[in-house]
RNA sequence: GGACAGGUGGGUGAGUGGUUAAUACCAACAGACUGUAAAUCUGUCGCCCCUUGGGGCUACGGAGGUUCGAAUCCUCCCCUGUCCA
């Protein structure tokens, strides 16, 4: 028996570490680790950083969640590091406004919102939660200087991310390098086993193997996860493309954001968002390609699953019948809320499009005409509003904007003023 | 410190005195089609007021100015990049 392969234990551990990560680096030493640990009866070290600036989650994160999930059900404990020393500063990199510095209380905030959401998918008893504050708030100007020395411009300009905008002739600050130095340190302040990160971290992770072997430490296994592809299944999920599945929405509303997702894509966030196997997941899809099921039942199937994660199992059955409901057999939902609106008018009556805007079904007075003269308008009884429709004081009506696809349903009566 | 280039609507990017609420593309929204898919086609895409056809206001880095009229011309300022020191 050659000593230099991992036992059949570790195989199988590094099978469920592999499923869905991008790279591993390295595998071998991965393995050497997960051995060494079993061996002296040890937990490794998982860290993961996260920004303190967006606590609300999205599926996206979950991803790499689950992974650290995975550590710790073979035994290991995660780190979640929360990055708030770059908080305190204040980021003046890129967009319009200059990020100001969040205050203490603020990122003591985000902290608290992300324990609530995080501990739904990582166990507590595993979870180390540290902020990197803690130590690179206390680095001296000598040993800044000294952490720079470490690594060179060139370095930083074979990152991707930097060289374009080199390239491009785009500001690049100074302190934007400083970043992948200060992760890397605080894999060495943690002593970090193994790091996780998005793909886009690759070269911040490998910073840190780099600057861990010049504080005569070894060098952390890096594992990336891919970044999650948004509903429109193109671009990263992310909450300023609007592409995203908030963790902390209503159940329904993620029953019905998922199910807008491609066919093709619902096999990613198979793989990337629920614990069936990769042979499980391949066994679906040839069920699917042979006829045998319905994608669309499939996709049900997935998205129940998901949510369950975060509202339960009853929570997401639940949704599941609201949405073939609603959705499938178009009845009305419950729980709608009526609303109830003080208006004025010199003639006692109101335009429906003045009543939508109010209502916030739509944006503005413009938009919601727009709305109605798309035909997208409905009332009560489902026929579709004209532009010119007035609404009596104390009179009650159904408005529901779009037929097909999302729908924004209210029940209103206006009072007058 | 000097020379040059640039800053336009959510994004990219045209426009260089009036026909420009501002070309085009992307995103977004709505309709048709559907499995609330995807793809495709069509329409819309600053705000407000009267309403199925109009009216007003605000907008092209910021502040002034020229003009009947400016995103477009002039002055000052701010920001970004390139080259020189």
């Amino acid at each position: 028996m050659n000593p230099s392969l991992p036992s059949p234990a570790i195989a199988e551990q590094l099978t469920r570490l592999r499923k869905g990560a991008v790279e591993i680096l390295s595998e071998p030493e991965l393995a050497a680790r997960l051995e060494q640990a079993q061996r002296q009866g040890r937990r490794l070290r998982v860290k993961a950083g996260f920004d303190p600036t967006a606590p609300d989650l999205h599926l996206g994160h979950t991803v790499l969640l689950r992974k650290l999930r995975d550590f710790q059900d073979l035994g290991h404990e995660v780190i979640f590091l929360i990055g708030d020393f770059t908080g305190l500063i204040g980021d003046p990199t890129g967009r319009s406004a200059t990020r100001p510095p969040l205050t203490r209380e603020q990122i003591a905030a985000n902290a608290e919102t992300y324990r609530r959401q995080v501990f739904k998918l990582l166990d507590p008893e595993k979870t180390r939660v540290e902020f990197n504050s803690a130590w690179l708030g206390k680095l001296d100007a000598y040993e800044w200087v000294r952490l720079c020395a470490k690594t060179t411009v060139a370095r930083m300009l074979e990152r991707d991310f930097f060289h374009q905008r080199w390239v491009k002739q785009q500001p690049i600050s100074i302190h934007e390098f400083l970043y992948p130095l200060t992760q890397a340190y605080d894999s060495v302040a943690l002593q970090a086993d193994v790091e996780l990160g998005g793909a886009d971290q690759k070269f911040n992770l490998l910073m840190g193997r780099e600057i861990q072997q010049e504080y005569g430490q070894p060098p952390q296994v890096v594992l990336t996860m891919p970044l999650l592809e948004g509903l429109d299944g193109v671009q990263k999920m992310s909450k300023s493309l609007d592409n995203y599945v908030g963790i902390a929405e209503p159940a329904a509303t993620m029953f019905g954001k998922l199910m807008s997702i491609s066919d093709e894509l619902m096999w990613r966030y198979w793989l990337l968002l629920t614990s069936l196997s990769e042979a499980e997941i391949a066994a679906l899809r040839d069920a699917v390609a042979q006829g045998e099921r319905h994608p669309m039942e499939v996709k049900k199937d997935l998205a129940e699953r998901i949510i369950a994660d975060f509202h339960g199992a009853e929570g997401a059955r639940a949704a599941r019948a609201e949405f073939e409901r609603v959705v499938q057999r178009k009845e009305a939902p419950d729980g709608i809320e009526p609303v109830t609106l003080t208006m004025s008018s010199a003639t006692g009556k109101i335009h429906l499009s003045q009543v939508i805007a109010k209502a916030g079904l739509a944006n503005s007075r413009s938009e919601a005409e727009r709305l109605i003269q798309a035909g997208a308008v409905l009332k009560n009884n489902g026929t579709v509003i004209n532009i010119s429709e007035q609404i009596n004081f104390n009179e009650s009506i159904n408005i529901q904007i779009g037929r097909s696809g999302k729908k924004r349903i209210a029940q209103i009566t206006v009072v007058k003023k």
